[in-house]
DNA sequence: TGCTAAACGGCGGGGGTCTCCGTATCGTAC
DNA sequence: GTACGATACGGAGACCCCCGCCGTTTAGCA
């Protein structure tokens, strides 16, 4: 790759995630050439569709969220450890502009490219879920749990504190809106009243 | 209104309604005015901006939901009448393209306009949150519910059965996704296995 | 220092949104 | 039945965006 490609990469990578940041997940290409200082045709050279733009702007967060995964596979509370990393998962969709958009895309354009962002989260929470079988409702798969999430986080998106109502609803979801069900009972059945 | 104005409203309504379940809620106002056979400016004389497009196609799908959540208040098992609209509105959610992104997008616009599909729905399914407020876990409000069931169907919008998935979904989180909280214990201990 | 492949910039076509205004049409009053 | 005013219509124009393409510049190597 020539220095000046490379430079070119690094700058629009930087000034997509501004744009982004400001205007959401479909922020204006031929601005973040314009901010960039490079014609449109560059933008459109690194990155040929949209979805390679967001693919690459939030890469490393992506694989932040990995990493946090795979360094809580193996802990004892198997259960802490999955809403840990959940709650992250959640914090980072509800927090990062336009990140729960691109998650919600590439599922759409998932089964083409192969290693999108949600493939990625999934085969590195999987193990989580596979060690917390025993605590979680039966049938809950990786995919149910991000689906919600990304859900949640779009759910959320113009909420004044996004972080904090996302993660809010999240609890409510994991430990149940209305857990009584014949299989699970509440605490105290509440002799009587209405 | 005069005649003209009329027929050229319900048609646009007609053709609206299909290039929306067609092409989502981002559907292209030229192109449902070309199909009308109107001119542009007579879709944006109808409708100032595309909220309020939505908010008239939409329009009679949430009034019936709204009967639907009335006619269920009252019942003797309140938490069955809650879940029971809670899956109506999350089918119909999945189910009509466009609905849950234009639920989703006047939350915003909420404030301003007054009365939009999400307050009419909230208004219509606070007395069923209410009655059945012995079975739901504390602090969930009918806001919480909407906010969860849009973000399902927006996650679920690609699967290929949407309603089922996200019906799932929502029982899942209805449940619990790990009910396991001090509070609330699983039903069978389950003794060794994998 | 010169050459070549790679990268650049921007033009042109197609489409969308939004505003505005001249014109056609409806409904009514006579 | 006709004439008139209000109302609605249609489309042109300005602006922005995405996308493909190609002539030109430039980096890196010999």
């Amino acid at each position: 790759m020539r220095a000046d490609a490379q430079r070119n990469y690094a700058r629009l990578l930087a000034v997509a995630e501004e744009e982004i940041a400001l205007n959401g997940a479909d922020a204006s290409l031929e601005q973040i050439a314009r901010v960039a200082g490079v014609g449109s045709g560059t933008v459109r050279r690194h990155f040929p569709n949209r979805h390679a733009l967001l693919a690459a702007v939030f890469r490393d967060r992506v694989e932040n969220l990995c990493a946090h995964a795979r360094e809580r596979v193996g802990r004892p509370d198997t259960r802490a450890a999955l809403l840990e990393w959940l709650s992250a998962v959640t914090t980072s969709a509800a927090t990062i502009r336009g990140l729960a958009m691109a998650l919600n895309r590439d599922k759409a354009a998932d089964a083409e490219h192969g290693h999108c962002a949600t493939t990625q989260l999934a085969e590195a929470g999987e193990p989580l879920v596979r060690q917390a079988a025993e605590v979680l409702a039966p049938g809950v798969t990786i995919t149910d749990l991000i689906a919600l999430i990304t859900g949640i986080a779009l759910a959320t998106e113009d909420h004044p504190d996004p972080a904090a109502e996302a993660n809010r609803l999240l609890g409510l979801a994991v430990t149940g809106l209305s857990p009584l069900d014949g299989r699970i009972r509440r605490p105290e059945p509440a002799s009587g009243a209405s």
